[in-house]
RNA sequence: GGAGGCGUCGCCUAGUCCGGUCGAUGGCGCCCGCCUGCUAAGCGGGUUGAGGGUAAACCCCUCUCGCGAGUUCAAAUCUCGCCGCCUCCGCCA
């Protein structure tokens, strides 16, 4: 949620935002306009009732004919009161409706423009060049049947396109990976949770995921939502709080299942386990000050390449443009990985700065130095996921179908230094 | 799923039966000051959060006793619904 004041006073920061991420201004003023009839309507009650409690003062004391001509006074009072605080109720939720409608601020650094007009910020690593050693590399999905690491067939028998087993060394490798990115994160002084995946709506809303639900999964009776990241239960692990930040950053590392629709991806990496419905991850998530917000994402950014450079992956760093940062972020670095068979990029890590916008809706504060509360930032970035086995695999493989593990993984697979193909 | 109990400004707590000096008591903790070789103790004061009037300070006002609705001139207090926690019973693992 942006700032009142700030909308108000500078309405014009919030149209530079909206024009930068392709979005119409209209919402602008519709907001102001709500944010004038919630100020003129909550004036208009409060001094009704600020009449209407000195006079029921008057008549606790009051005796005989006295009381009387003041109840008949209080009584046409008493419906104006409440009259008017229903007004004020409505203008003050319809303007909170609005409000939520838009979209974070973003950042002067942050490139301008849609999807593809990222900029690179860093490349690291080079990509394997098969040409020169001689073979053509197998996709992961072949890869993953070949060692038994990956079964989309029977995935989809039971649960339809997009679900998959990983089994054997696949179940192995992937466990490997989540543990190695928990035993990161807690050396850094991050907390390990693991998280619901289910949340109320107020929690799938406040942290901005509601606007573009045609990706939630959402069930009826109770209403709740499985949720895509467990950047959403981190956040609101700490709804309608006021926490201690003085000390630096309030740490977690969130290891949970994440569930996507994927509605508007038909026919998009249909192959393998690039984009599937469910997949497991951790998730770093960081609270601090506004003004520690800048540096801590640039940590985040920092722990995700210590896990990239552990998997041995040739990755690049991009900083994405202003079109394509979702809701709630100011600023946001992905972490692409090469995939041979693709001959391109595809991302493994997302970083993002959501300033004070998640905080706000969830009512998440700190005492700052004067004392006076403050929405918190939050910020969130991707330690290890499923996808990652698709770069891992294709990456290490070798001529024969065998997979060469990365170090930092071998003591997860039994010690083994290469995987096998198995008989079917 | 059934029955009962509980929910007060960080924590504990008085108040709720019988509506109006509750515009909320006291203690602990914390903050400031005084006192004191130092520390502790003692003494005095402060200490929920949000919104509005203002751009800000001071100040003033409104809301906030789990949440919402109702009764009433007036609700922490009465009524109804909901949520959460606890205890017991049933059921399932």
């Amino acid at each position: 949620m942006i700032d009142a004041k700030l909308l108000r006073e500078n309405p014009d920061v919030v149209r530079a935002a909206l024009t930068k991420r392709g979005e119409s201004t209209d919402l602008v003023d519709q907001v102001l306009a709500a944010d004038g009839d919630r100020r003129s309507s909550i004036a208009a009650f409060e001094s009704l009732r600020a009449e209407q409690k000195g006079l029921g003062k008057q008549v606790a004391q009051a005796k005989g004919d006295e009381r009387t001509a003041l109840l008949e006074r209080t009584k046409t009072l008493s419906a104006e009161v409440k009259a008017t605080e229903a007004a004020a109720n409505e203008a003050e939720a319809r303007f909170d409706e609005l409000s939520r409608g838009l979209p974070n601020l973003v950042s002067d650094e942050a490139p301008v423009g849609g999807e593809k007009d990222f900029v690179v910020v860093e490349e690291i690593g080079k990509p394997r060049d098969f040409a020169a050693e001689g073979f053509e590399p197998r996709d992961h999905l072949e890869l993953g049947e070949l060692l038994g690491a990956i079964d989309m067939e029977r995935g989809a028998k039971i649960s339809g396109a997009r679900f998959y087993f990983l089994k054997g060394v696949g179940a192995l490798l992937q466990l490997g990976m989540l543990q190695l990115a928990i035993a990161q994160a807690v050396e850094n002084g991050f907390t390990p949770m693991i998280t619901p995946t289910l949340v109320k709506p107020e929690v799938m809303g406040g942290t901005g995921y509601l606007n573009a639900h045609d990706d939630v999964y959402r069930l009826e009776e109770p209403e709740l939502y499985l949720v895509g990241t467990s950047e959403v239960p981190l956040a609101g692990y700490h709804m309608d709080e006021i926490i201690d930040v003085s000390n630096g950053p309030v740490r977690y590392a969130g290891w949970s299942s994440c569930y996507r629709r994927e509605a508007g991806s038909h026919g998009k990496d249909t192959r393998g386990i690039i984009r599937v419905h469910q997949f497991d991850k951790v998730e770093m998530f960081s609270y601090c000050s506004l003004e520690d917000a800048e540096a801590e994402h640039q940590r985040l950014l920092g722990w995700e390449k210590e896990m990239l450079d552990k998997m041995e992956l040739a990755y690049r760093v991009i900083d994405t443009a202003t079109g394509d940062l979702g809701t709630s972020a100011y600023r946001k670095f992905d972490c692409e990985a090469w995939v041979p068979t693709q001959g391109a990029y595809r991302e493994l890590t997302s970083t993002s700065n959501c300033t004070d916008y998640q905080a706000r809706r969830l009512n998440i504060r700190h005492r700052d130095a004067e004392g006076r509360t403050r929405p918190v930032a939050t910020l969130n970035g991707t330690l290890a996921t499923t996808r990652w086995l698709v770069a891992i695999l294709e990456t290490h493989q070798q001529a024969d179908g065998s997979v060469r593990v990365p170090a930092a993984l071998r003591p997860y697979v039994g010690g083994r230094d290469v995987l096998e193909p198995v008989a079917r």
